[in-house]
DNA sequence: TCTTTTCTTGACTAAACGTTCAAGAATTGT
DNA sequence: ACAATTCTTGAACGTTTAGTCAAGAAAAGA
């Protein structure tokens, strides 16, 4: 009965996705979207609601997307090190890339707005946890020190994150990356007081 | 002969850094900075220019207040890995504080629009440069690695920057740092190359 | 005191913004 | 073929934006 739609969602999507990436959610205006995803104003807000929920949605699909990728390469390597590394080189082929780095999806979102939005922020900080948690589930086998390495991890893969956006020399990221897993190397610390409130109730 | 300024330049250009630096360049609008540099829009237009030019000008004043206090804390400290401890802390105290951690201004501006604005970009680059040369020297006199070091800690540091915005648990944070600063109790490491390019004739 | 110069003020402009909506196009069930 | 329903389209809406400008206020030299 009805007139089907005449373009697919998580196509229209995915474009979206791409233009929130490169530009941010204030630099991107609905003429933008319009433009890039092939759909006129008035099916994008029939569509998504507003620009605001577009971007969550977009945030989500990148967020979903991202985090299979992380753990497909944790759980497919032979160990725990090789895995964090493969995901550590993500990045540093990311930026090879020379369409111009658009660092992480995420990321961009934490720095550019999550003091103005309370749903980003949710968002950034559950991406946060799963991203600790995948690398702690990583290394729980091996390291009794999992969960603070893991936060170290997390917090060297966001600092990698922002340095790849601003085009800096290739070699000074290899060098970051090598050191960060050199840590990897270490027996366990004892100086990390790593609380492993892993209560996900208290989330 | 000509009538005095009423008002300190430097004065309403640390109003306009604090303004730009919680809300960001595209969410601050002129009408913003007007209130709160306390100065009208004319005024704020013939002494700055425009938008554009206040926000860079900001920007050369946090970034020289924020490099400033870094090399001071690097240099007054008995050794490297006290100094750059004392670094670290500094954000874990300004995430503490409890008015809404802002971040690190230069790390903001990087991800919001170092891809879109070259002289935003050119400046994150050189803030950067600073770190690096600041940790690099400080760990130089006692480290054969010094150089590779520099950029782990800076990449980390700029980590722990997003993570600050966030609002992360302090304990996250904490783990994060202490693994880091591990990382100075080892021996020197072969893995990274470490191109030592410390010719600033290419910077 | 009067002239000269500069600063301050807030109303103003034009463009861009996110959002809405009425009208036309297209598809399906009958 | 017709009716019912939904999608598509682009013009229009009211706000907000960055930036301008003419007129009034204030200080300093004569």
């Amino acid at each position: 009965m009805p007139r089907p739609r005449e373009f697919d969602r998580d196509e229209v999507l995915d474009r979206a996705v791409e233009v929130f990436w490169m530009r941010g959610y204030d630099r991107t205006s609905v003429q933008d979207l319009v433009n890039s995803m092939g759909i006129q104003r008035g099916s994008l807000y029939a569509t998504f609601g507003d620009k605001h929920h577009l971007f969550l949605e977009a945030l989500d699909r990148y967020e979903a997307r991202f985090y299979r990728n992380m753990s497909e390469l944790l759980s497919s390597s032979g160990s725990a090190e090789e895995g964090v590394r493969r995901v550590f080189e993500t990045v540093l082929l990311d930026c090879a890339c020379d369409d111009g780095t658009k660092g992480c999806f995420v990321t961009n979102a934490a720095v550019a707005l999550a003091d103005s939005d309370p749903d980003t922020a949710a968002r950034v900080r559950t991406n946060l946890r799963r991203v600790e948690d995948a690398f702690f589930e990583s290394l729980s086998r091996e390291r009794a020190d999992a969960r603070a390495l893991a936060r170290f991890l997390t917090t060297s893969f966001q600092g990698l994150r922002v340095l790849s956006k601003c085009c800096v020399d290739h070699v000074v990221l290899r060098d970051a990356v090598e050191i960060t897993l050199s840590v990897l190397g270490q027996r366990s610390f004892q100086g990390a007081q790593s609380a492993e409130k892993g209560d996900p109730s208290n989330g």
